[in-house]
DNA sequence: TCGATGGATGAATGCGATTTCAGCACGGCC
DNA sequence: GGCCGTGCTGAAATCGCATTCATCCATCGA
């Protein structure tokens, strides 16, 4: 039924192993006899067992994405990136959900390492000790990890400019005349938040007389955002800068509900940029992250670091990857170490503020900046 | 370096038969002899090697699932659905985005379908010819194919109500006194969009005076609201069915911009209750899709219709599976046969209109009703 | 007490491809 | 002319596991 290896080598009159190197070492077997088996293999419509190769060689032709949220605009921006870029360079996905749980995180990843190529680990929410020992115990060591928005010694990642983002956002505000300026966090141990918290720091401290309100860490999701809404109109500040978009969004919904007017009276920017960023009213102000080539520079990275020889054996992966690298040409990024003592490469997306209806100039005066 | 059978049974005094046995075949082995094997297993950190036991079961233990644009909500969501069921089944998820593009489907599908136990073919946009030669020459027969929002011959499938979705929109809006309603449709081709327009038309003979606007086909996004939104007001319709939220959410956007009010002036009833449904204001009605049910029902009619043994060789993936099906219970859907000749099982989910605020009564006098 | 029965075990086989290793033919070089 | 390298090819081993088949032993029934 089934057409195997044995069947071309009978059928082209030649042994299994020059069938072999014929369909995949070409060079090995002289010119015509190639031609001929490798016409052969496509009239009896030859397909390798993948099971079987993967058994000699070692390599599955897979590899492997975990996010915390399918759902989640943002991972599913990422996600479709990585999908691009893997296949253009011969490679399947396995992708799996974390629900946000980090033991979760764990499992997936001692699972489904054992059976691809490479794994690419997003916006893990696990803990350091967590972390080191996947890249310690639960994988193969010749199965590399990635990291995507988060930094860990050790292991390669791909993460945002996270500090140039919040400064983005606040000097914008600053030049909007805002001083009183609240943050509405990620949720406690978010590796992204507290980047982003110690970039609007530091950014905070070369404007002068800007003080940062931290309003507290929240779900980041539109359902957070109704919490923070609440604290934002309390806490006396007239702009907030979000975690995400989500939270924004949730935020805006609240103070709306609440008869606070955007930008009229509070500024709100986001973080992100998702699609929904430009549904709403008044549009929201935020920071664009390239999810999409956030998630292919992930795999190249991942191929690159880990040394996986790509799987780019028939022709039209070749051809594929030609085109999505033309398509795609290598981003703007900056390679290198970026602090926290990574060792392994690590790249560092730039972002962008994109200014939209629901930031403006800061209310004349505000009442809680003191008599 | 890396611990296997023979290992285990050499550690444990066993033959490899035996070890094997007592791994994946239990009850064929002494309780005593078991346990020590079982123990010697843990003890030593044996994984079994996925490629070998697939070589000769023939099983891979991976669903795949292929999409038509993984950032779109709808997908997503069932993606997410897809995944978590598949993952409570012990089964490991391939995911691939076919671009919107007939061709990458089947391709995808062809690829894909040589390393996976099932395929999940969502929202496919291929031709029905496109669709009968996928299940007759490009999959192995072993390898059973199911649809998600579509009906085909031969195929078992898992699909929306959407008759009874455009039934109940149409009611609701005829009785807020809409008599006009227009229908801005998915694009060209579309099976669901078919589905839509047929229970349109049978809907809208059973109410007295009603008359439906076909406006035409437009792009299943944000942006092709705006064409279509703009249609929504040269039409003289006081309201307006949009083949899906991204559409209507696009309508919604493009009228306010000018300065039509909704729902005052005009009426907007979406499909899929996507998140962003809620995020708008203002908020929009829409028909509610159980998606993650969707996905969820796909795997299950899947693992049942190509009667594939689900990979719970696992004690862990055992024990997930039973809080999966506790946490999920089998949902409320009928089963049986659902027209167009559908010979395999298939799945018909149930949906519901939810009224928000995009829809309100009619205003007094429609000048296009005529004199 | 002996043969039949059946449960538990081990040796051997095969899944389908890759990859040594050895062999063969040919040509060049001394 | 003989020797050696070079270029191709085929036989066979291998990857790790499941499974068939044969064996063995204990137990039961007569």
């Amino acid at each position: 039924m089934v057409v195997t290896l044995r069947d071309v080598a009978r059928a082209a009159g030649v042994s299994p192993a020059t069938a072999s190197r014929a369909l995949s070492a070409p060079d090995l077997v002289a010119p015509a006899r190639r031609e001929h088996v490798q016409q052969v293999a496509r009239d009896l419509g030859y397909r390798p067992n993948r099971a079987a190769r993967e058994l000699i060689t070692g390599r599955t032709g897979n590899l492997c994405l975990v996010v915390p949220d399918l759902e989640n605009p943002f991972f599913a921006a990422v996600a479709k990136g990585v999908q691009a870029r893997a296949r253009a360079l011969g490679f399947a996905l396995l992708v799996a959900d974390a629900e946000e749980d980090p033991r979760l995180e764990s499992e997936l990843v001692g699972h489904l390492g054992a059976q691809v190529d490479g794994v690419i680990l997003c916006s893990p929410r696990m803990a350091d000790a967590a972390l080191d020992r996947l890249g310690r115990d639960v994988l193969d060591d010749d199965v590399p990890l990635l990291l995507v928005n988060r930094l860990h010694s050790g292991l390669p990642s791909v993460v945002i400019d996270n500090a140039d983002g919040v400064r983005q956002a606040v000097t914008h505000l600053y030049a909007l005349g805002h001083r009183r300026i609240g943050y509405a966090g990620g949720p406690v141990g978010s590796w992204s938040d507290a980047q982003r918290r110690r970039g609007l720091e530091h950014a905070s401290h070369g404007l002068r007389s800007v003080e940062v309100v931290d309003l507290g860490h929240f779900p980041p999701l539109f359902g957070g955002g109704v919490a923070a809404g609440d604290l934002v109109a309390a806490s006396g500040v007239t702009a907030v800068l979000a975690h995400n978009d989500l939270l924004a969004l949730g935020i805006l919904s609240r103070l709306r509900a609440r008869g606070v007017r955007v930008p009229e009276d509070v500024s709100v920017v986001g973080y992100d940029d998702i699609p929904a960023a430009t549904l709403v009213s008044p549009a929201l102000t935020t920071v664009t992250v390239p999810l999409a080539r956030l998630g292919r520079a992930a795999v190249d990275l991942l191929i690159e670091a880990g040394s996986v020889p790509t799987a780019a054996e028939s022709a039209l992966a070749a051809a594929l990857t030609a085109a999505e690298r033309t398509r795609h040409p290598a981003p703007a990024i900056t390679i290198g170490d970026i602090g926290a003592g990574a060792v392994p490469p690590s790249v560092l997306i730039g972002v962008e503020l994109v200014v939209r209806a629901s930031t403006g100039v800061a209310p004349a005066q505000s009442s809680a900046a003191g008599g």
